[in-house]
DNA sequence: TACAGTTGTCTAGATCAATAGACATTTGAG
DNA sequence: CTCAAATGTCTATTGATCTAGACAACTGTA
């Protein structure tokens, strides 16, 4: 059987997809620059190669460049030509001890988790489930936005059971750290018990939190931690802006 | 700080994004249909209500869920309803012995791996960097494709160095398995090293292998198997259809 | 059979996406 | 300075998407 050749000059965009053809291409751009396909020059090809490289007219890759301007990702120079700004996904480590400032440390210089807002609510199904107590019964909800260097990275939705750590969205307020929320409750150590990750398209609050234009995907993780008995203490579900992070298992 | 409360009586969808509202409106209902809100029914809302709650007009809802009939999702009945044909997607676990066959086994009938095509070639810097290998090194290239009851879920480009298993190629096309293709090379047993996970849209070569819709999402694992020694076996880069899949970490 | 509720089809018009071409403006190199 | 190469801006036109309304066809129930 012969190796199947990408030969493909023509690099293929689609018509009539539900998908305008700048937003394909602002698509196919943003990946090339994070492979590092454009590294050598620091900058994109000039609008006229890539529109005879997608077989569309110049307007057209304008439409997408200043989607990707919009973005942060490039920056157009009269004259010059659209210079690459950032290119790096940022890299998220899940482990056993998955902890979200570390690992991230040394990826970013600024890292900030803001609470969105907490409350108590009767425990759905899923959760229930999840934190292996009665659906119904009382669980405390995190809601919390994480940044690194100003742009935002994931959201995050936390799930306790309330009996057991009454006064975590006190704690974290006052702590602005899980693992310290979990301490003053007298839980010193737990462990990752199972994860499990989604890709989809953003919904609409996903786009404002994490300032994505619609049409976006997210990475989406839930995640269930344990304590060393193995009896569950937190569920989370954390969407990253999946063009911005990627997920590094460590088993 | 009060809990925020999503009272959205109307879905948000956005305009003048690149995303047609059909495709949009489409990704929701698929969300929604894979999160059970329409178990109740067993079908979806009428199309007026479907309009109603998104705001847009009737037509404009009847695109989206033509678009979700052509992919198998839904069936629309005259006079009866759009019913649900397919929800669940299926889980692929990831773990230090991560073998594709199992796991899969009790949610999917049949399984099917074809190979599309294999060769030798140089390794590039990516290639060579996982492998512990110099760059120009031969690796062999495993290309496959994998379906679960007909559906395909993933495609999948492997790497191996030639030096250590030079007939990697046509063991795996006699044995169907690479698993027992690295046993014919005596290699009994091997784990994964690492996992990363990216998720993006889906290029015009995995639209077409996966029978997607253009401005579909793919997760991609870029993972490493090393022997027991820790020296690495095989790189390999799988895309899977990420409406379809959903990926299970086990620590 | 009658009817309410639902999907299917058609027409017409408004708005958005993409093409095409022309020319201005800026930059960097010779 | 001059020029080539690149981005910026404008106009006009075509095709795709979305809205609007009307009515046909089918299903299940009363």
């Amino acid at each position: 059987m012969p190796m199947r050749k990408d030969t493909a000059m023509r690099k293929v965009v689609e018509r009539q997809t539900g998908v305008a053809l700048w937003r394909q291409i602002a698509d196919r751009i943003r990946l090339a620059i994070s492979n590092g396909d454009y590294d050598a020059a620091g900058m994109v090809p000039p609008e006229t190669v890539l529109a005879g490289e997608f077989g569309v007219n110049r307007h057209t890759v304008r439409s997408a460049l200043a989607a990707l301007a919009e973005e942060g990702l490039v920056r157009a120079v009269q004259g010059r030509g659209t210079m690459i700004e950032r290119k790096e996904r940022v890299s998220y480590p899940i482990s056993k001890r998955t902890r979200f400032s570390q690992g991230l440390g040394r990826q970013v210089k600024e890292i900030g988790t803001r609470l969105l807002g907490h409350g108590e609510l009767p425990a759905n199904g899923e959760i229930a489930k999840a934190l292996g107590i009665a659906p119904g019964d009382t669980v405390i909800e995190l809601r919390t936005v994480s940044s690194g260097d100003g742009r935002p990275l994931s959201v995050s939705s936390s799930y306790y059971p309330a009996h057991r750590f009454p006064r975590m969205a006190e704690e974290f307020e006052r702590l602005h750290s899980v693992t310290k929320a979990f301490a003053a409750h007298g839980l010193d150590d737990y462990v990752r018990a199972s994860t499990e990750i989604v890709a989809r398209h953003a919904d609409a609050e996903e786009l404002s939190m994490l300032k994505l234009s619609p049409g976006a995907i997210v990475l989406e993780a839930q995640s269930l931690n344990a304590d060393l008995d193995g009896s569950p203490v937190e569920y989370s579900r954390t969407r990253f802006a999946a063009d911005r992070m990627k997920l590094r298992i460590e088993t």
